[in-house]
DNA sequence: GGCGTATTTAAGCGAACGATTAAACCAAAG
DNA sequence: CTTTGGTTTAATCGTTCGCTTAAATACGCC
């Protein structure tokens, strides 16, 4: 049965965060969580039904940090550029501060399409969700084109989330005779934010980048 | 050791995608790649040497089966348009095709990044890459914006990926009290190209969408 | 046919897994 | 000091895993 809030029950996610990221929900092991979170893995069962539920916990664990990070630092915005700058730095700076977490969204969306769904439905309800709402702030006063500000989140999502994976993929990747282009996540940044702003279209004659 | 080219072989290396897209690569065992297969699973030994090297040639085969695909549908562009267009339609194409294909290329970049990284090395070199040079015909036309054909490469499949693993999730994503807006993969489409054409921003007065 | 090689299978090994259990621990209350 | 209830652990069960082995089968060549 599921306890209450604790110490070692957060210690005990926060290492299945970085097992499931690591290893997957199958590969990762009820005892390494355990090792990780320095407990032994009997424990996990007297704070989680199985480990099944201990994947959804920690997804959720993992989304509400997201969430909580973007609400705490919300702040109004100056025009397109900086909102859209803000909304790519939220989910940069998760990335830096957890890369772990990161991987576990995108690990949970590949191999557990359904969980991920149901999990995200029964989460949201209730919360602030702070992108939409910046989005669709940025929409209403002309900034960016009408659209749904959740189709626009995902492209967003998108675009860093496939940068972030890349990462530690690059180093790896070095095929001979095939000029590789600079990808720290400063310089990858800033080109995601001028795609968002101008496109990859060469602006016709007489148009001016400002 | 490693054996040649057979029915039987490829039979497994399909069977193999399809359990790992599945499951991921502990997930998915040997027994069920051979149930998938029809195929006893000692089999499996003597073709692929373990678990491991059947799992890196599965991504191989994922990759060469999308670039055999770009090389094959390879023709003239009339404009930005209908080059991006293209590229897009490649991606989705794929996944339409052979869903469980693309699942793994996202599986091994979010959980075997570094495999993933040395699998690319180790495939491209001899390859002839046509995104890349198509991208690369684009830039030096002046239909695109001047960058490495690479980066925009990737910002093309972090969208068309994030949107396709995206797809079979959302209908189990229904939070109460919130309107989602249409996800048909045509739709989504549509709408990855136009923000690779003009971006998000709002054109500015005096500038006018064609 | 009959021999030799290549392919495929059934059977099973040791190891590691998820999960359960009962006992040990420990701090607060009586 | 003893009791009590929440917390943590060691020990272990039954199952399943990756992989090996040895036997069985298909197939080409004489």
């Amino acid at each position: 049965m599921a306890r209450a809030e604790s110490e070692q029950r957060r210690k005990i996610l926060e290492a299945a965060v970085r097992a499931f990221a690591e290893h997957g929900r199958r590969g990762a092991t009820t005892r390494l969580v355990g090792r990780h979170a320095g407990v032994n893995s009997a424990l996990i069962y007297y704070y989680f039904e199985n480990k099944d539920t201990l994947f959804a916990e920690a997804i959720r664990f993992v989304l509400a940090g997201l969430l909580e990070r973007m609400r705490a630092a919300r702040r109004p915005f100056a025009g397109a550029r900086d909102r859209l700058d803000w909304l790519i730095e939220q989910l940069f700076g998760y990335y830096t501060a957890y890369p772990e977490r990161m991987r576990l969204m995108a690990i949970a969306l590949s191999l557990h399409p359904e969980l991920f769904g149901k999990t995200l439905s029964g989460f949201l309800p209730g919360q602030t969700l702070v992108p939409i709402e910046v989005l669709a702030e940025g929409i209403q006063r002309g900034e960016l084109r009408k659209a749904h500000p959740m189709t626009l989140w995902w492209s967003i999502m998108g675009l860093c989330l496939f940068s972030l994976l890349l990462h530690p993929a690059l180093p790896h990747f070095r095929p001979r005779g095939l000029a590789m282009p600079p990808m720290e996540l400063p310089v990858r940044r800033a080109q995601i934010l001028e795609l968002l702003l101008n496109g990859l279209a060469r602006p016709a004659k007489g148009e001016k980048k400002k």
